[in-house]
DNA sequence: CGTAGACCCTGCGCGC
DNA sequence: TGCGCGCAGGGTCTAC
């Protein structure tokens, strides 16, 4: 369900509660996860631990976690990172002590204030694990992760680069975190829709100039997203229950047979790698 | 090696 | 009203 700007919202609307706070127990209600939630390390690595700073890797949101009562300069030997991941249905919020248990609520951590910090993942693709934050970079979920859109190298060379010898659509290309992470289904449309290029062109045939604006699309439309609070089509919301408002800004995702916002064209429909992609016949090629 | 497809799971909206 | 179908914003594994 959630792409990289959902995330980024995610993380700043849960920074604001959870800073500072301190985890007093984790209670782990239903494991099946697509990895089991494992019980023992949560508690071991989580309760009893303060939020540091929230933090995101590609889709995953990373909760830095330090000894309560620790200045925070010392022992950082001992830090612990919670790593959540929201998979296609998940949603992490705060709630007010006394919320009753939710239908899919897989794990919640309980906070000094007596609110709780929970997870409600429906489908049950989400993830949630812990690991020391040293181990961070080599663990077998970030080692192969490729650029940050919106960090530094994201720009048409490096795109150009991580193309070369390969073949297969411009779309599917971009959605593999191995080249760039957090591009999901809906913003692989909308970057491809605002940079003029059709989905299914293969990257073997792109020139340096549309790698440029593809670079540029896909950060513009990631850092308007993020601005407008994220896209929430069916389940999307922040930290505090909050749906965004990127949706009316879509020019081509669910979109099928409407004008196309610069020619009048009709969105088109197509799938490409088993995923819904939409865009628009005449200005795309 | 890279790429395409199946698969994991529940819930919802649609057409009949 | 009820049912079956297709579809859903992710990632990983297998077969070619």
């Amino acid at each position: 369900m959630p792409e990289l700007p959902e995330v980024e919202v995610l993380r700043r609307s849960l920074g604001a509660r959870l800073i500072g706070e301190t985890v007093e127990r984790v209670r782990v209600h239903s494991p099946a996860l697509r990895e089991p939630l494992d019980r023992r390390r949560l508690r071991r690595d989580v309760a009893g631990r303060r939020v540091e700073r929230l933090r995101r890797r590609a889709k995953y949101l990373l909760i830095d976690l330090t000894a309560a009562g620790d200045d925070g300069a010392t022992s950082a030997s001992g830090d612990r990172t919670l790593v959540v991941h929201l998979g296609m249905s998940g949603q992490l919020t705060v709630v007010p002590a006394g919320t009753p248990h939710e239908r899919h609520e897989h794990v919640a951590f309980e906070l000094a204030t007596g609110e709780r910090l929970r997870l409600v993942d429906p489908r049950r693709f989400g993830l949630v694990f812990s690991l020391p934050s040293a181990r961070l970079e080599s663990d077998r979920h970030f080692a192969h992760l490729g650029l940050e859109p919106l960090g530094d190298g994201f720009d048409g060379p490096a795109l150009a680069r991580a193309a070369r010898g390969r073949r297969g659509p411009v779309k599917t290309f971009l959605m593999d975190a191995g080249v760039a992470v957090g591009v999901g289904n809906i913003y692989a449309s909308e970057a491809l829709w605002r940079a003029g290029v059709h989905p299914k062109r293969s990257v073997a045939r792109i020139a340096a100039v549309r790698w440029e604006r593809l670079a540029t699309a896909v950060r513009t439309v990631l850092e308007s997203a993020i601005a407008e609070g994220g896209t929430t089509l069916r389940d999307y919301a922040d930290g505090e229950g909050n749906s965004g408002y990127f949706q009316v800004s879509l020019a081509v995702y669910d979109r099928e047979g409407d004008p196309c916002g610069r020619c009048g064209a009709p969105i088109r429909r197509i799938v490409l790698g088993g995923r819904s992609t939409y865009y628009c016949p005449r200005c795309q090629r």
